[in-house]
RNA sequence: GCGAAAAUAGCUCAGUUGGUAGAGCAUAACCUUGCCAAGGUUAGGGUCGCGGGUUCGAGUCCCGUUUUUCGCUCCA
């Protein structure tokens, strides 16, 4: 199967099953939005149990919290989202490439004074021993005519950024003729910012309204809340804040489904801890999240790690943790070392004092951060694209059957138990009917008499129920009934009282917590 | 945001040189059967993504637009 297919089905897989559907669709849609269906809620659900289990649950030292979307907006600019959020864009129209448009007036004045140096290495050799370069640089009339064009666009180019000027920007860009350095043409549009944060106002009069900005990302609610969980859970270093919630980016393009979307949910956990251990943090929490993932089962051979190269600003290590999606291995977690970058510019913007005494050492200080942050989005996809399996079944005369079916991991599954009547006749429904309303109370239970009972087998399949009872007629006359598993499709005959401690064992998430915490 | 392609029923797709929309599956009701999809009868469901234009007449031709996919680009 040809990876876009594959991706393709499982789009539609998703659309007709209950999963997800494209936002707005009787409008037509709203681009890279997406909502969740009856079934995918619950996988969504389920997801966010095993993370936040994992995380709050099993580590005594982290605990949780649920902060507002809305923040004060001197946040955005402590944490660097106002301004790096803001690059100035500009594209060549014979190209297509797209630039930062500041960045190629730096690379001008890179040339610029590239070509200064070469004046100045041409002149040495000419004149060896009696070069003097202070000398040559402040009286050669080339050089001299090149500082000056350097000290010009540079100033232009500070103006501009300063006042916020896209026309000053692309105006330097035209004087200076500078080329597309693919086309090189100057054929170029306008300069265009994309803001990635959205906004809105907050007061409901338009004088007295202030702009507020749907947060990025969720790491700062935790960051601007470290001394209040701190104190009063009486957290002692290290510790974690784990936190589940919406964020929102404007993404110039969002594609591949709901891998990027605009509005999109993250797991995030912060560790607060002793600066100089935060490697030894780093390490233990790379290996505690591919643990994490590992433990689903899925085939580990699609998860790799990718450290970072190129860190970002404030960051001293940085690891993904990659998934194989039928469109390649991309990012579902990311594992950075943060270093106390997000605390002191919190401290120096709100000036308030953001550190922690440290009783061992006898002295305060602002804690270093590791940082685990997942889209609970992109989790989803990861779990729809490991689920998801076409088989061929022998047939009856011969003839090769297709069984779609969702190998979703029994804990994380939408339905856990579907009961059915062998006929809808006799009694058998009643009886099934009270097995359902007996068994609902501890996990979702699905009732169905509709159809032949093999399409009701395939119908559970298509959403990943990894259990099937069926209620026959020995039923009447032993209470026993047919318990059937998803991926074997094996049949079993069970006694009544034993279905739900079957689907229990099978579906626990402390199970599965288990697992995870002994490894 | 640029370029290319696509858009017809819930899904997968037909629809001839322009002549007023179909199939299979799915859904609902009833009957029948009964352990791995595709039994029978009936029904519902589409102003052919949307808007404009050409034409006596547009699903079909033209322009715009929206959404999706792919390639760039972006992802602090």
């Amino acid at each position: 199967m040809a990876n876009e297919d594959l991706l393709k089905k499982i789009v539609s897989h998703a659309k007709e099953y209950g999963f997800v559907f494209p936002s707005s669709e009787i409008y037509d849609g709203l681009a890279a939005v997406y909502d969740y269906g009856e079934y995918g809620v619950e996988l969504k659900n389920n997801i966010k149990r095993y993370w936040w289990e994992a995380m709050v649950r099993l580590h005594e030292n982290i605990v949780g919290i649920d902060s507002a979307i809305f923040m004060h907006p001197d946040i955005w600019k402590a944490s660097g989202h106002v301004g790096a959020f803001n690059d100035p864009l500009i594209d060549n129209k014979d190209s297509k490439k797209r630039y930062r448009a500041d960045v190629l007036i730096e690379d001008f004045i890179a040339k610029l004074e590239d070509k200064i140096s070469k004046e100045i290495t041409k002149a040495a050799k000419k004149f060896k021993e009696k070069f003097d370069e202070k000398m040559f640089s402040a009286t050669n009339p080339n050089v001299l005519r090149l500082k000056q064009e350097i000290a010009s666009v540079r100033h232009r180019l500070t103006e501009a950024l300063n006042a916020n000027d896209l026309k000053a920007l692309r105006d330097i860009i035209v004087d200076c003729k500078i080329t597309c350095p693919v086309s090189g043409t100057l054929n170029w549009t306008e300069v265009r910012q994309f803001n990635l944060m959205f906004s809105t106002e907050m007061g409901s009069t338009a004088e007295g309204a202030d702009k507020v900005y749907l947060r990025p990302e969720t790491a700062q609610g935790i960051f601007v809340n470290f001394l209040n969980v701190q104190k009063s859970g009486r957290m002692k270093l290290p510790f974690g804040i784990a936190q589940i919630g919406k964020a929102f980016r404007n993404e110039i393009v969002a594609r591949q489904f709901i891998f990027r979307m605009r509005e999109f949910e993250q797991m995030e956990m912060q560790f607060f801890l002793r600066p100089g251990t935060e490697m030894q943090w780093f390490d233990y929490w790379k290996r505690q999240r591919m643990a994490w993932h590992k433990n689903l089962g899925f085939d580990t051979e699609d998860y790799r790690y990718h450290d970072h190269e190129k860190l970002a600003h404030y960051a001293n290590a940085a690891t993904d943790i990659e998934y194989r999606f039928p469109f390649g291995f991309k990012e579902v977690e990311g594992i950075h070392s943060r270093t106390d970058f997000d605390l002191m510019q919190h401290q120096k913007f709100s000036g308030k004092k953001l550190q922690y005494f440290d009783n061992e050492l006898g002295e305060s200080y602002v804690p270093y951060v590791v940082e685990t942050s997942i889209g609970l989005d992109r989790m989803f996809l990861q779990v729809l694209s490991a689920s998801f399996a076409e088989e061929e079944i022998p047939g009856e005369n011969g003839a090769a059957s297709i069984r779609t079916v969702m190998k979703i991991p029994p804990v994380l599954a939408p339905v856990k138990l579907a009961v059915m009547p062998l006929v809808r006749k006799d009694g058998l429904n009643e009886v099934a009917e009270k097995i359902v309303r007996n068994l609902r109370y501890e996990f979702n239970c699905q009732y169905d008499e509709k159809d032949s009972i093999g399409r009701r087998y395939r119908r559970q399949d298509a959403i990943g129920t990894p259990y099937c009872i069926t209620i026959d007629y020995q039923t009447l006359e032993d209470g026993s009934v047919t318990v059937r598993e998803r991926d074997s499709m094996e049949q079993k005959r069970i006694s009544v009282e034993n279905i739900e401690s079957i689907v229990k064992e099978n579906t626990d998430m402390g199970k599965l917590l288990k697992a995870l915490d002994t490894e």
